[in-house]
DNA sequence: TTCATGGTTGTTGGC
DNA sequence: CGCCAACAACCATGA
């Protein structure tokens, strides 16, 4: 008996390697892809203008690529739980297909859905096509518990071996017996939604950057493959926060919703590195890849990964509620330049470098403002075309040195981080360019420039241009202080009297045992 | 149990 | 410009 499919497109919106498109396409008469415009985003999370742009964009690519092998897309309004039950008696189907999603929302509402298939006799099928690897597998070779370094995971991952190689995409050859059948009224009821019916005002999108879809990521996957030196010399701690144009590749939105595959990239780049000398994991393009295998795994494993509480990976920190600095921060009114110019990067671009992700996030919470990391997160989780879950959740206890970076007194300068290299403080002018005549002695601190220097660019600190909310040096340097309490308060000591550790003389490695290590527990 | 080692991406100031 | 030490000092891992 031939089947009646409905492979279910969530992330994973392409053709190419996704093996429960493949499967759902197997001995199949009819067959139905849907993608559900499920009202638990919008109701739980704030997304830009940008990333729904973006969406969309992605949906209508995925309609003309499936178009191309006789069949269709079918965009479902409602809730999956109730949208499901129907579909199933509508298209009499007996087989459900989609791609393994690790984040919570996701298992428990796949979980769900699941159950109601089940009931509906429609077998389920899912694949892991979202990661290089099952997770789920990574966690259990570990000992039931997701690496906390990444050192470590590059062990486990050693012991299972190479990631799956990609599988191709569907052709005409694969629909040969199978069709998507669709009516006349299919705009109305399955068509993809505007941004007016998303109730986005399109007045407030940003420059058409990065458009969305498999087939612009493919492209822009082989614009860059092609830059074979480039490739192979790849590493990411010397690419450029602050260029004009990106210095990365920008295919993060891509993977995020999965337009692109990281099977399909991680290859890729196997096939170029191979017989050439080339960078190596953490800073290569492969390690790259490898940093979000990290954090989906952390995702996945440890309960309330997107909170401090609850979190028993995150260190308990006293961070300050401050509606102020925290809207100063969002809305690019720290009077700190480089951070403003970065927060304006994101909001009118919807992506930054990886580096000015550090440096703002750093400057909201351990360095600055000493903000949770959380409302950061809610920020970059609306802003980032690339918002993944795991990703932001894992990159914002990483830089408030909440979880898996603990050198808290590394603390990024909003001063001097960015001159390292961006001197004449270009990038700070095209994104605030109400201080482009400062000259660049003052760009990147424009409050110590003379008045008459600020009256002949134009720009009166405090007036035009707000002065900084906080003093960096002293700021900073109390916060260390606060984040060493927390610490000692999480091994169970008073991190109050801790004596000067003595400083080193060449030779001498080793310090002093600190009070929290001569007083933990056990 | 203890302890050495290393950790993708800090800053400043001296040579 | 590159290199290095000093600054103050954390954790996870593995031997």
């Amino acid at each position: 008996m031939p089947h009646r499919s409905i492979h279910w497109f969530r992330k994973g919106l392409r053709l190419h390697d996704n093996p429960a498109l493949l499967a759902a396409m197997k001995d199949c008469e009819e067959l139905h892809p849907i993608f559900i415009l499920d009202p638990w985003f919008p109701r739980n999370m704030k997304v830009s203008v940008n990333r729904w742009r973006f969406l969309i964009e992605a949906l209508k690519d995925l309609d003309e690529n499936l178009k191309m092998i006789n069949s269709r897309l079918f965009v479902v309004r409602g809730k999956p739980a109730e949208v499901f039950p129907q579909l199933f008696k509508k298209w009499k189907v007996t087989r459900l297909t989609f791609e393994v999603d690790t984040e919570p929302y996701s298992r428990q509402r796949d979980a769900e859905v699941g159950r109601i298939a089940t009931e509906h006799n429609v077998e389920v099928i899912q694949k892991v096509s979202n990661t290089l690897y099952d997770v789920d597998r990574v966690i259990a070779e570990n000992n039931g518990k997701p690496p906390l370094t990444y050192v470590r995971l590059q062990t486990v991952l050693a012991s299972i071996g190479p990631p799956k190689r990609p599988c191709s995409a569907p052709t005409k050859e694969n629909m040969k017996d199978c069709r998507t059948p669709w009516k006349g009224s299919y705009e109305e009821i399955y068509g993809i939604p505007t941004l007016e019916e998303l109730g986005q005002d399109p007045t407030k999108l940003g420059p058409h950057l990065y458009p969305g879809g498999e087939s612009e990521a493919l492209r822009r996957l082989d614009l860059n493959m092609k830059r074979t030196a480039w490739v192979c010399n790849f590493k990411k701690p010397e690419t450029e926060p602050n260029s004009l144009t990106p210095s990365t590749t920008v295919l993060s939105p891509y993977m995020k919703f999965g337009c692109l595959s990281t099977r399909t990239f991680y290859w890729r780049l196997a096939e170029i590195y191979h017989g050439k000398k080339h960078s190596s994991p953490p800073v290569s393009l492969h390690g790259q890849l490898l940093w979000r295998e990290f954090f989906y795994t952390a995702g996945a494993g440890i309960p309330n990964f997107n909170k401090m509480e609850g979190n028993s990976v995150c260190v308990q920190v006293d961070w300050d509620e401050n509606k102020d600095y925290l809207e100063a921060w969002r809305e690019a009114r720290t009077g700190y330049p480089f951070i403003d110019a970065i927060m304006t990067q994101l909001r009118t671009e919807g992506w930054i470098h990886h580096l000015a992700r550090h440096a703002v996030a750093c400057f909201l919470t351990r360095g600055d403002l000493w903000i949770s990391w959380e409302e950061g997160q809610k920020v970059f989780e609306e802003l980032l075309l690339d918002a993944d879950w795991s990703l932001n959740a894992g990159n914002w206890q990483w830089l408030s040195a909440s979880a898996f970076f603990h050198q808290f007194f590394r603390v990024y300068s909003p001063v001097a981080f960015g001159k390292k290299t961006d001197k004449n403080g270009d990038y700070i002018k095209k994104y605030l360019p109400i201080l482009k005549k400062f000259p660049p002695e003052y760009i990147y601190e424009p409050w110590k420039s003379p008045r008459s220097v600020q009256e002949r660019a134009g720009c009166i600190i405090g007036k035009d241009y707000p002065k900084p909310i906080v003093e960096h040096e002293t700021v900073s340097k109390h916060n260390i202080q606060r984040m060493k309490a927390a610490y000692a308060r999480r091994s169970g000591t008073s991190g109050e009297q801790a004596p000067k550790s003595p400083s080193n003389k060449k030779g001498v490695k080793r310090k002093a045992p600190s009070v929290a290590d001569l007083f933990k527990k056990k």
